[in-house]
DNA sequence: AATGCTCCAGCTGAGC
DNA sequence: GCTCAGCTGGAGCATT
């Protein structure tokens, strides 16, 4: 029953070193791990150092990753909010999005006695080429340097948000250079660049 | 066991009665804290039970909360979410909300070449009296039984911010009951299939 | 701005009146928060300020309050680190702690080969009358000048806790200050006295 | 969907790509990250499955990541937790730690008044072979079937710590199979058959 | 004094 | 149904 006393007789897995082999294995992860979040630092601060928003970057990255059910939670969490904001006075100046919109209008009309609405909404079906068109058009019209406020489509008409989609698309790619409006406004630093972007 | 206290030499505030005494002082704040988050957690609970969706209230809460700079840092990241959206084609049918247009307006017309642009939003100030009259034609569309899509106002146009309060302050306080609109999906406890809608 | 409740048609309890009603709650109870949490803080900053170790005061609020079960959980954690620690070489001087020794000795003898141990614990279980005489030598030895390491106990003696006990609540009991060696190390501030205590 | 890099104008790397790129990048290294986590996971699986207490691994892990600066911290925590609950009479039957007492010993005599001190420490310095001698020791005491309780060493004595080394080692590579001791108690699934049910 | 970082408690979703 | 791991948000801390 005793063992031979010197430090690990055998090539079997004892207790102790099972134990200094579990470990290890985490040690080695763990370092890979910080590896990787240093990794993921450095891409946040260039991110930041070319002037983008890294907060909203990494929403940009979220959403990307949900699935349907999350995005469905999360949407509903944005529109009962705006929903709540509006009922309490404090959309100070923004109307509803068009998605707490939709949810508010989804029982038509709960009381159907009236009919003189004037319904500004595209009610037709648009069609894919229409929400096509509509994207190059927002592109040209930022190429001719129009405003994103020149966007002709009426709130509700999904050629809106393509319009809008092919404006800022074009708007990214017009220059070398990050827009200003896509800029977060710094904190403190003075607004020259931090270190050149190559 | 031991009692501390009972041999302590002088009436004096020595180490040990100090000691003591910092740690009865934390722990009746302590108390008093998981009291006040018992509070709080039932009124959550209570909101729940009502249909509310406990985290818009708390964004809500939060919202209320929030100075001039934070709402500013705020609603920048928001801002800046919805326009990297629109450059990488994820609005989904979601056009640009009032806020991140205006940001991207601010610089009027980058290169100004062109003029030709529609325009079509209302420039000129709107009066408060007008932007009164739109809450009130809200609540008066809500009380018809129009629905939430026949905000007549255009995109831009601030009243269309007041007619959208006017018509959820309606709806809110149209009777009993939380509208269903207002309420948060069951997330299990749901009878039927919750998606469904082409 | 607005004020959302001045045109509620109804006395009752209306969707919006709910709302804003939880919400009101909501903010009592965090603005209360808030207020207890700063109590709390004043208290900690007042510990620190006497030369306490905030942390370690802050990990006796957590055992005083935790209960049996929990209690047990922490012990095992402790007791097993020490195990473990042991088993790799990583004791650094400091021996098993009573409970991780107790711990391995539970199954008295696994292989009861041999019996020439000296056991030099006292197996024999102590009175309390002698426990309480262990704390009350343990004041007296302080208050005679002599140092911990005085402790006549021998390892595995339940009356060398109580010797402990005694020795440290007469340090504690000594004089108006804090002792020396109850000192947290001040983390960067000369060492003079942020600011007068008393 | 949407193909927002199809129809990017340059290959040069515009605002847009260069949000996408980042973008991409911080995607890719996130699910690196979450394989990684998932690895992490699997090792603290099989840990946990051999019978090893994850929290105490996990702490020493931490142990063994620390600096000296970090070290020196973390113990003073612990020796101020410990003289704390000492002088508070919480000490519960397990007297102080080596680490403590030799911080409440540290100003050796406050008031030299007294000299009638047992004195029962090895306070000359013990040579490294005797440390050496006593894990091994420790060691051969396990094997011949001695109990943890049979260290001869005194507390405060340096080979005190390593007998318990080599003890635990010993117990450690001693069958094929982790030891009793060193198991965490099974939460809820209690191992053997779960009679009496009923 | 303000800000970013780190740590911890509280909360949420999964899993037995 | 209850616990448990993972995560988000907040609080404290160090820094500039």
């Amino acid at each position: 029953m005793a063992k031979p006393n010197s430090t690990l007789p055998k090539g079997n897995a004892s207790a102790t070193t099972e134990l200094l082999n579990l470990i290890t294995r985490i040690e080695r992860l763990e370092k890979e791990k910080k590896e990787l979040l240093d990794d993921l630092n450095d891409v946040k601060l260039e991110a930041k150092g070319k002037g983008f928003s890294v907060k909203a970057i990494l929403r940009i990255v979220k959403e990307r990753a949900e699935d349907a059910g999350q995005r469905a939670a999360r949407q509903e969490v944005e529109e009962l909010t705006e929903v709540y904001r509006a009922a309490l006075g404090m959309l100070d100046g923004t109307p509803l999005g068009e998605a707490a919109r939709k949810r508010l209008a989804e029982p038509p009309h709960p009381a159907g006695d009236d009919d003189d609405e004037p319904l500004p909404v595209a009610s037709e079906p648009v069609s894919a080429e229409s929400i096509d068109d509509a994207r190059q058009a927002g592109r040209e019209a930022h190429a001719s340097g129009a405003g994103i406020l020149s966007n002709p489509y009426v709130a509700g008409d999904p050629r809106r948000a393509a319009w809008d989609e092919g404006w800022c698309l074009a708007a990214g790619s017009d220059g070398m250079d990050i827009p200003k409006a896509w800029r977060r406004t710094e904190k403190k630093k003075s607004p020259d660049a931090p270190e050149g972007e190559g």
